[in-house]
DNA sequence: TTAAGTGCAAATATTTTGCTGTCAC
DNA sequence: GTGACAGCAAAATATTTGCACTTAA
């Protein structure tokens, strides 16, 4: 699951409207769902969550906001293996940035923080000369409980 | 692009024979296109590929061999940034691990070892207790020459 | 006021499934 | 000979686009 979020609440809006985005009413609820999850939601999963408290929200109107905070890099976009289908996940960016388990067997997605993992994205910068703006680690395979 | 194919020709056939696994026609001209790519190619790419030695193979076919080198753990499935929509790239897999650079604009792809990066893998076995079957790194960002 | 944003409908892109006939072994 | 595989059609899944209406600033 995400991390938690110690950001203020808003964050997300306040980055946006930092920014000279618009704060439309659908927006602001698309963006307290991505902020209060508290694990990894798909596009669909935060359509609905958003339609809770706001039952005008449209799908289209969620992939919009998914673009646009992918734009301003205040999310991360994952696969988790494609366990279920080609959808994707979303979560808030955070200043330590992890890698993502995704357990084959259970579906269980476990996240990791490595120095190694800084080093090597540094290796990167440096001997490559490439200027990361966005680092994805995904790792399948078997968790503790599942491996026989 | 890919790493230089340093295995024999025919090196997918072998070891899907080896697994009992039956030789078709249309799969040993799908096994030759990606064997002897010399880029990463997505599904779409590899049937006109195909096609151009066997015109019968149908895009079925084509995902259907995926799936089973997948399975196998013959082949790896990338993103690279999804850069033009949403398909899927694949490689043979090789036994170096690499990392794959994706250039937000020119579009170019690198790949890179890194020592780091099994140090990492290797952290994760061990700390997490995570049995890796697929470990996938990609870099989103601007090569030496777009970097402004 | 007005440019940016929204909802709805439809399109697009990618991958998967069901079924019948074919072929590798 | 037979069970695994192929092709075709259609469906399923995920995301994007066009356009007229609405709204935040």
């Amino acid at each position: 699951m995400p991390l938690p979020n110690t950001e203020a609440p808003g964050y997300l809006v306040a980055e946006l409207a930092a920014r000279g985005i618009r704060i439309t009413r659908q927006r602001r609820t698309i963006l307290g769902v991505i902020e209060t999850a508290n694990r990894h939601l798909d596009a669909a999963q935060i359509l609905r969550r958003a339609r809770r408290q706001a039952p005008e929200v449209d799908r289209v109107t969620v992939y919009r906001t998914l673009g646009l905070l992918k734009r301003h890099g205040l999310i991360d976009e994952l696969d988790l293996m494609h366990l279920q289908g080609e959808k994707h996940f979303y979560e808030r960016k955070t200043p330590r940035e992890h890698l993502h388990m995704t357990c084959l067997r259970c579906g269980r997605v476990t996240e990791f923080e490595s120095r190694l993992f800084d080093s090597l994205k540094k290796q990167v910068q440096t001997e490559c000369r490439f200027h990361i703006i966005v680092a994805r680690m995904e790792i399948g395979g078997y968790c503790a409980e599942c491996r026989s």
